[in-house]
DNA sequence: TATGAATGAGATTTCATTCAT
DNA sequence: TATGAATGAAATCTCATTCAT
């Protein structure tokens, strides 16, 4: 849940400003959809306005500025990333699971038209100040994905890579889901989060295990 | 080799037309690496031309705007990548050697300082004429990936697969590199193709020979 | 009176709208009346925002460009223009007299200070979409002035004659006085239109009206 | 015959003076023909220079630049109308005779496709100095055309009127033919010149003559 | 003479942001 | 809160003119 400051604890929110909090995340879906189609330079505060059915102007009200869009949806994606990274750490599950949660979950934030977010890849769009955040929380989520793949390894439920260059090449193929993905086609987000898991994961298990795991769906959908 | 259209053999350019030539090659150099930094929409005429030490205004008398720079980058890049692909199945390798190579020309050709561009992840910018001759390239490619993918499940060289999923999983992971590589990094160019190739062919590759696939260089750069 | 596309009746507009159609009407009489002293070409959106006290920006707030502006002077004298000569018809007079409402109008547009256009005569700088519109317009007006021509001479109230070359050497002595009239000079539009209705209808007027037609007006204006 | 200045008398030209002036009357050519169909500030030095099948650059090698092309062109055109007017006023004839060689003259110098150009219409383009020569010029011919009208008014045979106006309005119907002649069209320039002097002089031609004179050719061309 | 590369000023246009209402 | 008019800076692009060759 993310959270805006308003100098209060989250219960104590009154109408007015739980009905802000909602405007404000009204706009910011806008301001992802319109990011992720066609980029943070090209796209123009009156097409997030449009998006939201607003008029310009008012998005200063609740947003500082363009920036600050953009600051905010990169932050609540990689918000909702990192939980899902430690909910998986949580479990206590082999790290092929592991993975693969991590995977689907970044997935299905991605591609989810409600809350997701793919504004999180012009992190070099914004001013140094919000930049240095940003970066801050990316690069905790990569170096949680770096030491998941470390642990799998050590435990010997992977082969031994390169964690860090093995973590930006899922990353790559995750986040170019955004580019590629087209709500109207055949696959539903979460089979492409779940096809994306299997072959990404498979490349790194070891041993006996790697045979064992098939990069088809086991079941169609919808047939029992 | 990238030739613009002249109405001669290249053989047969004149002095004045090899000057032109290269000053265009030089141009669409600056234009690539700084498309590449700043993206398509946030670089302006005046980065391309500070870049390449020539006033704005001279850039369009060597191209007709900043939209056909942009076609040229990813035109050169989609020829050279189509080149290493036809190469690679020319070869009549085994799959897993065949996506290898492909693999690795992708990579170097993103990379490459020199001639790289990973303009041509910015399809969307271009005007729909010359948007439609990129989108037919960069389809033909993927396309021809897909059937080397097929073709290697066929031979039982790889394993069942989507392989339109998985193409474009490979290439997310490929492209992404086009954002973190940095060329005064730890890794050269060689050995990010190198790495990603091993774990992107591992996640494919059928029964026996799987296990065997490694994911650490055999041998680490600069030792003996 | 022009209409601007609101959707509602011009009763049912708004405050704000009233605002707004205001706005665009003293904009298009600063362009026209730009246009009309410097040609299309010459004139910059500098200079029409100059003449109209607003800055060259918020010109964009209420048309898509200068061609638009050019466009709705254009449209808006035809029209004006296209009133008349209907009117002129439907009075039912003699040829001659008919010929003269018409130019007298037609002058009396071009060189009105207020809601006057001479950019119609600027049609091949228009966009090729809006072009086609005014040049249709334009005919009609062209082809109205040929009809009454034709019927009067069919009548025996003007001498035969080639009515298309006859329609144009009028056409091009009215819209030639946008060229040369000056509203600080001895005679006023009305002075204008008059006097050159009386030249331009003493050459078609057939047999004894002739002789009696002169071209010189009964009374001075300001004397008893 | 214009004559560019280049301190010699016109017999003792050596042959490369010979040349260079034969490109400039080629350049004035390409100038003209596209200052007519575009207008001048719609025209682009490029553009003369294609028309005249030379590289921009040597434009200036024979002209000062694009202000010098227009002055040229204008001041040839007056030159050329001036000496009709004159050889008009001591041919003797009569003023109705006198006047239609005028018109007749001014249209096949302005329709010319060799010699012709309508430049002379853009007088308030040029810079002041120029502009002022231009003016005289224009002004002579104008001031030539009033007098002969007035001195036809005074022999009786032409009817009364305000001479500054009607020469404007005869001016007006001959420099539009530059804008809707089309060289390929029904009409020679021969034809357009004696249709629009028939016109244009029998609107004037006094009491007897006036019903004699008819709008329509006596002899259709082409036609024993 | 002749070319065409090069420049610099200026054109139209866009757009984040502010502000009066 | 909310609107949309307004601004000013900057973007792309054009073009007359100059200059090296």
């Amino acid at each position: 849940m993310v959270q805006f400051p308003n100098g209060r604890s989250n219960g104590g929110l009154t109408g007015a400003e739980r009905r802000a909090d909602a405007r404000r995340t009204e706009i910011l879906r806008a301001a992802s959809r319109t990011f992720r189609e066609k980029g943070f330079a090209a796209t123009g505060m009156r097409d997030i306005a449009a998006h939201a059915d607003l008029s310009p102007g008012i998005l200063y009200h609740y947003f500082r500025g363009k920036h600050e869009l953009l600051y905010f949806c990169q932050d609540r994606s990689l918000d909702r990333m990192q939980d899902a990274l430690e909910a998986a750490r949580r479990s206590g599950e082999p790290a092929t699971e592991q993975l693969r949660r991590v995977i689907v979950a970044h997935v299905l934030c991605l591609l989810d038209e409600l809350e997701g977010s793919a504004a999180h890849l012009e992190v070099d769009a914004l001013p140094a100040k919000l930049r240095a955040r940003i970066v801050e929380k990316r690069d905790r989520y990569e170096q949680g994905i770096r030491r998941l793949l470390a642990a799998g390894v050590q435990k010997g439920e992977l082969v031994d890579c390169d964690a860090t260059l093995v973590a930006r090449a899922i990353l790559g193929a995750l986040n170019w889901s955004a580019r590629w993905f087209r709500p109207d086609g055949p696959s539903s987000p979460a089979d492409v989060a779940d096809a994306l898991a299997r072959y990404l994961v498979r490349g790194l298990a070891s041993g006996a295990q790697t045979r064992k795991l098939s990069l088809k769906s086991p079941m169609p959908r919808g047939v029992a």
